[in-house]
DNA sequence: CGGTCTCTTGACGGAGTTCAAAGCTAGTGG
DNA sequence: CCACTAGCTTTGAACTCCGTCAAGAGACCG
């Protein structure tokens, strides 16, 4: 297990792609956010519950979904190393959540909850910018995921999986990514096995 | 046709629903914004040319929309009085722009080249504040179309479309709003007349 | 091992598309 | 102000993509 020192390490250098900050910035950041290590499987939100925070993931991977009226199961987003994730909706009015997020893999990420996040824009206007700038770029690939959705088949969706998501298909099990682009895993297998058949 | 002055209030107007800014800021905003009126029909953005600015729509109503490969148009946002509108993907790095935004009734748009929009957050925090903000309610709510895309019939997904566009529906063709939810006309012609034979 | 979960494969069914034709509406020019 | 045309809407029949259901074959974990 990593150090919490290599943890906030992550963080600082993936922030400080995008703004830089002094040493004392960096410490001052850093006390914002805490620590939280997940198993395999455990969710970090449950649907229903106030989603208090958004969470940066140092290590494993998780999921968000939602699960419709017939129980099926739909994945908003993976959030491999590096990146965040949360109930968007939930997280700006601390309101229940209308998603679970699930750990996929041993998991360690750093969270930090409305509040501290809202002193945060308030202390370090910097920090405000750098989350305008990731909101931007989250927008940007769910309108693509939305035009894909609407203009592409599934073959192509499939194809197209492992571009926005590198490496990540080796690790997943089949009904996860066939949960992500929106098709049955008995269709996406049938998918894969007609790609196979042409290659 | 509006004067300016009442275009300048209704942008103000609704940025300060979000945040509060004195008589000089508020002058200092207006100056960074030009004014622009769009015919019916009339392309504010052509798709393949660089997108400079996002657009407040002081009146009228726009539409973006995407061509795949099979000259099928895909409509990723309708933009009625009081919203934005841009290709963001375009418009975050100043690059070629893969949608069209078009006029769909007689408008007037106040533009921000991304330019300005950067000059603008550095003079006044505030307004970073605001488009933060801004892109937090839009991720939200694309997110929320996306999710209904993947787990929703289309016969859901138009009865739900009069409530993210309240009376938008009696204004605009079915075609348009066929492309929106992600069916053909003919198909949603028919439900349609499902729908009045059911009641 | 044993049991549960995942993946595969096949037959069938349904939501939505394609193509074509006809009626309707609305803009446009003379 | 009417006539014409172009685009929008409706309807129907055939078709496709993808879902449903079911059964069997692996794969993983205790």
């Amino acid at each position: 297990m990593a150090e919490i020192r290599t943890m906030h390490e992550q963080l600082l250098s993936s922030i400080q792609k995008v703004v830089q900050l002094t040493p004392e910035e960096q410490q001052k950041l850093i006390s914002y956010f805490e620590f939280r290590s997940v198993e395999k499987r455990e969710l970090l939100v449950q649907s229903g519950e106030i989603t208090r925070f958004v969470a940066f993931v140092s290590d494993g991977c998780l999921r968000s979904f939602s699960t419709d009226d017939n129980g099926f199961e739909h994945i908003m987003q993976f959030a491999p190393k590096g990146w965040w994730i949360t109930d968007m909706s939930g997280f700006i009015s601390e309101s229940p959540s209308s998603l679970d997020i699930e750990s996929i893999l041993p998991s360690q990420v750093l969270l930090l909850t409305r509040t501290a996040q809202l002193e945060l824009f308030d202390a370090m206007p910097k920090l405000e910018r750098y989350f305008r700038i990731l909101l931007e770029n989250s927008l940007v690939s769910t309108r693509r995921r939305l035009l894909g959705n609407l203009s592409r088949q599934a073959k192509d969706r499939y194809l197209e999986f492992g571009q926005v998501y590198p490496g990540l298909e080796q690790i997943l099990p089949q009904k996860l990514i066939a949960s992500y682009i929106g098709v049955t895993p008995e269709f996406l297998s049938k998918l894969r096995s007609q790609l196979l058949r042409a290659s």
